[in-house]
DNA sequence: CAGAAACCCACATACGTATTCAGGCATTCA
DNA sequence: TGAATGCCTGAATACGTATGTGGGTTTCTG
């Protein structure tokens, strides 16, 4: 087991210089075809392959991507938010294709691991996956924007977003999936989530939800909206909040299939049935959507293009091509939790 | 937007040497507290970051683990096994407990790209996970310890294990599981999952839950066994299988939880009830697990030690200290699919 | 006060690659 | 045949850091 061999011990071999073999094995055309052939076959030999930390050095560029889970609420939860996941998948595999390697990351907002990310050169740009819309997080992202860091993140796309931004059109997700409630004769539907600017994407899609009540000409009822982050426990204990209310509702939109499937389990703790007695819907099409009994209808995003286009958002970002924010259809996924027949 | 700050910037405006510059913020102690803090100082205001390129070229070490999920079924599937994303973020968070950055890949077989990867100096280990046990699989590994590729592996444990592997006791839960369905009543408990030594998880799990039927002097019938690989749909299709066959069968132990998914999904079309008409056990407690209905009762995988223990083996290797393979525990988790009161 | 020890720091250099520049050789054309 | 043109290749160098070595200054000790 000796050293590990580099372009010398090959352009040794070979009877040409360092720089020949470089130029060869990058595929250079100024290297006759027969060396070329020579060389290839030396390195092939010898199990060679380019040492990355000096070639990055040497090109200061690293052919890494890196993938920050911005997670903000506990952080001492190993937990990572199943639609990321989910996600991950695809990222993991668009960049295989796409010849760049993946740094993978989690941090919460204390710290400042993506200012020094690519600061220390170890990727070409990042991809943010978080949620929620803080100050301390503008204030990362002014900082990132202005040390003019490649990023691209996942979030609420609009107009006014700081940087380049990939999404679902979470306010048609939302229109949609009530509009179907109201389809099948409900006419007090929760909502269970945050609905406010600090959440951008479940705002948006209670903004969708609340457009489809008014649509169909139905009273909004403010009580009706429990807030809830992320989290099966979280639609458990906002379908207990909002029975402790008192309140009358025959239907649930949840902002995400994680507080849908806690608020199933807090129904049937009630003795309620879904869907005979509260219809409900969620968002996302998590795997565990369709495993649920009764299966979840909910607004699925496609996480499979959404890996794709952040990873290609970027790359393109890299090369200084443009890049456009984009939001990605949301399209309702028809099971049995809503009560369509 | 200048250039990125270099030692030797620091250096300057300190006015020192750069190689004093870089003993200071590495905590050398040659350095006189003074000058370190004036070094320090400057670095923080110029916000200087470390070229970990550099860095690792010089000092020959990366920082860095990969892992890599080394899938073999469906190559163009962007899915990844539930199990093992569910430790990742364990995986994740212990690396970043452990200051490793955590490059991450997905690859199949055919590829070569574990090989070419320490090779080519991004990191200074490997976390493969992967499954089954095939003649291209131990062939890359015979291949990853000729070169002295610092690796460990979860998977099957047993004392000819090539390398380290962490690994949960397969045996020890099969048994527990079907234990406890016959502690219950059943007599004719299925089997779903591949049972021969290219799955030696499943195999060992198979294994543990003929133990316990001979324990209790059941009659092991072979055709309540039933192939599947680790998916829903593997599941689903398995338990059509098997009634296909007219064997009877009180109840299931599915090799993994996906598979029980699957087969509830199936077992409900045929009508039949869990656990009433057919009790089901599954394996690893997957997040969806506990929300199938009913809940799933399972054998617990602690995935969160898991990735624990398989960053922590890997840095010990790096460092060459000693290592051992190793087995966590298997805890039979009780909840309403096996019918227990 | 001389010598030794301790303490800081600068100089030189290596890590392995990619690229600029210049030059050698063969080919072609006048 | 001499010069011009192309085609390959080698020499030199830079990327930014970490570390072995040696020299200078201060402090301590007898």
């Amino acid at each position: 087991m000796s050293r590990k061999p580099t372009s010398f011990d090959i352009a040794q071999l070979a009877g040409v210089s360092q720089p020949t073999v470089s130029r060869a094995l990058s595929g250079s055309s100024t290297v006759s075809e027969k060396t070329r052939k020579r060389i290839e076959a030396i390195a092939q030999q010898l199990n060679y392959t380019v040492d990355k930390n000096a070639s990055s050095l040497r090109k200061r560029e690293t052919n890494t991507l890196a993938l920050l889970f911005y997670e903000d609420p506990t952080p001492d939860e190993t937990g990572i938010n199943p639609f990321f996941l989910s996600m991950l998948g695809s990222v993991v595999r668009t960049c295989a294709l796409r010849q760049y390697d993946l740094l993978i990351s989690m941090q919460h907002m204390a710290s400042n691991w993506h200012v020094e990310f690519e600061e220390s050169r170890k990727a070409d740009g990042i991809i943010l996956l978080g949620h929620g819309d803080f100050e301390p997080y503008r204030a990362k992202l002014d900082q990132l924007m202005e040390q003019g860091t490649h990023f691209v993140r996942w979030g609420h796309v609009n107009e006014r977003s700081l940087g380049t931004v990939i999404g679902c059109d979470n306010f048609r997700g939302g229109y949609d999936a009530t509009q179907h409630l109201i389809a099948h004769g409900r006419r007090r539907i929760a909502f269970l989530g945050h609905a406010n600017e600090h959440y951008p994407e479940f705002f948006d899609r209670y903004r969708g939800h609340i457009e489809a009540q008014r649509s169909a000409g139905i009273k909004v009822v403010a009580a009706r909206q429990v807030d809830a982050i992320i989290t099966e426990q979280a639609g458990h204990d906002a379908v207990n909040a909002l029975m402790a209310t008192g309140v009358k509702f025959d239907a649930i939109f949840a902002a995400s299939d994680m507080i849908a499937i806690g608020a199933m389990r807090a129904l049937s703790e009630h003795g309620l049935d879904v869907p005979n007695d509260i219809a409900i819907v969620g968002f996302d099409d998590l795997p565990a959507a369709s495993m649920t009994r009764p299966p979840l209808t909910t607004v699925q995003q496609d996480f499979r293009r959404a890996g794709e286009m952040l990873v290609d958002a970027l790359i393109r970002q890299i090369r200084n091509e443009d890049v456009n924010t984009a939001a990605l259809p949301a399209k309702l996924i028809v099971r049995k939790s809503c009560g369509a027949h």
